[in-house]
DNA sequence: TGTTTCCAATACAGAACGTAGCGGTTATGT
DNA sequence: ACATAACCGCTACGTTCTGTATTGGAAACA
């Protein structure tokens, strides 16, 4: 609430300390943003809020993100998602990455994320960032020599009733299930 | 745009017809209401956009539908979603509401519903219209006598791909993926 | 020292919000 | 035929948010 005020910047004057530049306030500004993302959906994240939120000039808000869309998308860029570990073993490493989406889904900052690219209708961000979320198991698979069809059909049988779970039902993650999934598509594979 | 105005009424009153009740006044915002989705997302359910688009006057709207959320819920119950025709054989049956599934994903009333839904942040009316969507195949495996868990499995098995397709990829429904699963389901059901 | 970068503060016109009240018309019922 | 209720359009009002522009101060850099 304080950061940015001029008591403040004064203040850090005065300790000899030099008020932060720009990357101080899209650090103040991302995070406010990001708990009223979590808080209230993407509807929240307009300039007035921010303001009120951060203590961020109004002006400043608008110079660094003209649009919603522009949090939204310096959201991501901040937040990346990492691949899980790999051993080389198809069954073990989709296993761990299900378990990894799992939980990124069950803390909902994710989800959250999901939401509000629905709802932001900022289409190509969204393609964006679901193809980052479902890229480990693309990886996996196409390190395993599957082809593309039926790596594209794997993926969907796998991550699709999980972001389902997170993003319509807004019920916990049915993580058994989708370890259940992993074995029928290994098997599946494994066959062929 | 003219349906509601004093020109118009005035108009039907000569013309001997009465000018409608609220009935005439629901049929006209709410096929507007159904367009604005349509093209622009829930954001343009606002009493101002229904205003423009039909002429009907703006307290009028407010009094009618207070909040946008009662917009989506009005729009829910004048659309509703019966089911496709039963033969009484598991597969047939699933495949056949699979494909009704698809054509109304592919046509996009309800999958701007569904965006909607996900942006409103209506999380019962979601929850009532999803399960709405899926009664369908529930119904369909109930009378195959399929328990409740094995139940949920199959249904989220063969609809979740659907959804993320319509809902987060914004591309054309994956039909034949969604006929293998159905031969998958059903055949992991008959063996079982 | 001068320049550039970053930010706060203020002002402004425009749009949408939500509420309230008035008046006129249609439908209903005694 | 007459009173009542139900609907709806219209206007007005104060508030909030929007988007843009401008000014001035403080820090960083050369």
């Amino acid at each position: 609430m304080f950061f940015r005020h001029k008591m403040y910047r004064q203040l850090m004057t005065r300790l000899g300390r030099p008020a932060g530049p720009a990357q101080e306030t899209t650090a103040v500004v991302l995070t406010a943003a990001l708990q009223l993302l979590l808080a209230e959906g993407a509807a929240a994240l307009t300039p007035q809020r921010l303001h009120t939120a951060t203590g961020v000039s109004r002006s400043t808000i608008y110079r660094h993100w003209p649009t919603p869309g522009d949090v939204l998308a310096a959201l991501i860029d901040v937040a990346p998602l990492g691949p899980a570990e790999r051993t080389g073993d198809l069954a073990h490493d989709l296993h761990a990455e299900v378990d990894l989406l799992c939980n990124r889904l069950r803390d909902r900052p994710v989800a959250a994320m999901l939401q509000a690219l629905v709802a932001a209708a900022a289409t190509d961000l969204r393609h964006r960032y679901v193809g980052d979320l479902l890229a480990p198991f693309h990886d996996v698979l196409t390190a395993a020599g599957i082809g593309p069809a039926d790596r594209d059909d794997a993926v969907a049988a796998i991550v699709s009733p999980l972001l389902v779970d997170a993003l319509l039902l807004d019920r916990p993650t049915a993580r058994t299930r989708a370890h259940r999934t992993v074995d029928d598509v290994a098997a599946r594979l494994a066959h062929a």
